[in-house]
DNA sequence: TTGACAAGACCGTCCAGACGGTACAGTAAA
DNA sequence: TTTACTGTACCGTCTGGACGGTCTTGTCAA
């Protein structure tokens, strides 16, 4: 890879998410967020050829730093039970005020097919928890609450109190924790 | 041969919806919920003036289905466990092969604004379950995963097998049936 | 019973505008 | 000179929506 200004690259992408927060999802066009970006539609199109290498560029964005923000919660937690680190890391994520991935709605609607890599990230997600969580039932009902509770932040629906969510993520935590011991290195699939 | 009056309105709602999941959320065009209608665009605009009143009439219908088969299953059952009685009416919907509400994100990418009626339907029905439920941290648990089901099933995700699913559902019901077991500690087995 | 007529339900066509994308000439820095 | 853009002009396509016309049904006077 050559040595580009990932400048411009990076500010586009965050005007592009901007744009999608703020003017909907379906106001999502190039115009748009050139102008956000501070940068002409020639320049945009320079970076990404195609709208469809656009959506690309906030997929694999996305999905690049939130494998990033897990590895390292993982390094910093030491070997302590990865489900609750998970849990943790997501509580996290959904306290933002903003919905931070209001763009994944512009990118279905461009074309569903966008959601696939996030789809087998989740899916690699899941099945890696599944070997490190010895009790099944918890991490069923762990991790589908926290997709539960990043959905309700990406639709953005105000249904929980900040107390009610601490008090969430306490109970999936006690969940996550309770069975047994925690062990963290048991059987390796 | 009688003039079809309410029903092509129901058609063209079924139809719109199926555009929108064969289709993709962002292809749901008039023209394409018409011919899948069987009507033309002229009949279409006819019952439904403007593409946002389809909407509408979608959200609608939508929240008119789900608020009568609440009510139903709770009639059935009796005075059971209201929690409960979402948790199985949840799973059930969730058991469809196909996303039964997939147009939410071409309503979504139309205007934001379509999701307000959900949310407050969501609000008001978490409410009317804290009145009914007395451990709230069970109901937390309980009506965020339902969530993240659903979520999971909207985006469809293929991360859970059937087993896996209907072991979730029975944990579940094992965290919301505890009536009277106060501390969330009904996890364990 | 019949014929006229009004209203409702629906069809087919047309159009202005927006959008994605292309082409290309210019420019400033490294 | 090359790289990395800017800025403008432009094209083809698609879409929502308007509009006028058509067919069907119900009503009612004669």
């Amino acid at each position: 890879m050559r040595a580009q200004r990932p400048n411009s690259r990076e500010k586009i992408l965050a005007a592009a998410a901007d744009v999608a927060r703020e003017s909907g999802p379906g106001s999502l066009s190039l115009e748009a967020v050139a102008s956000r970006a501070g940068v002409s539609k020639g320049g945009l199109l320079y970076n990404f050829p195609t709208k469809a290498k656009l959506m690309q560029g906030l997929v694999e964005g996305y999905l690049r730093d939130f494998e990033q923000a897990l590895e390292t919660a993982n390094g910093n937690d030491g070997g302590a039970n990865p489900l609750a680190v998970y849990i943790k890391l997501s509580a996290n994520d959904c306290e933002e005020k903003q919905p931070s991935a209001s763009w994944i709605f512009s990118a279905i609607a461009e074309d569903p097919d966008f959601m696939t890599p996030i789809k087998t990230f989740k899916q690699q997600l899941f099945e890696r928890l599944k070997g490190e969580t010895n009790d099944l039932k918890s991490l069923l009902v762990c991790y589908v609450a926290i997709e539960g509770l990043r959905s309700m932040n990406l639709f953005d629906s105000g249904v929980l109190s900040k107390d009610e969510r601490e008090l969430l993520v306490a109970s999936l935590l006690e969940i996550a924790g309770s069975p047994d011991a925690e062990q963290a290195s048991g059987m390796q699939s």
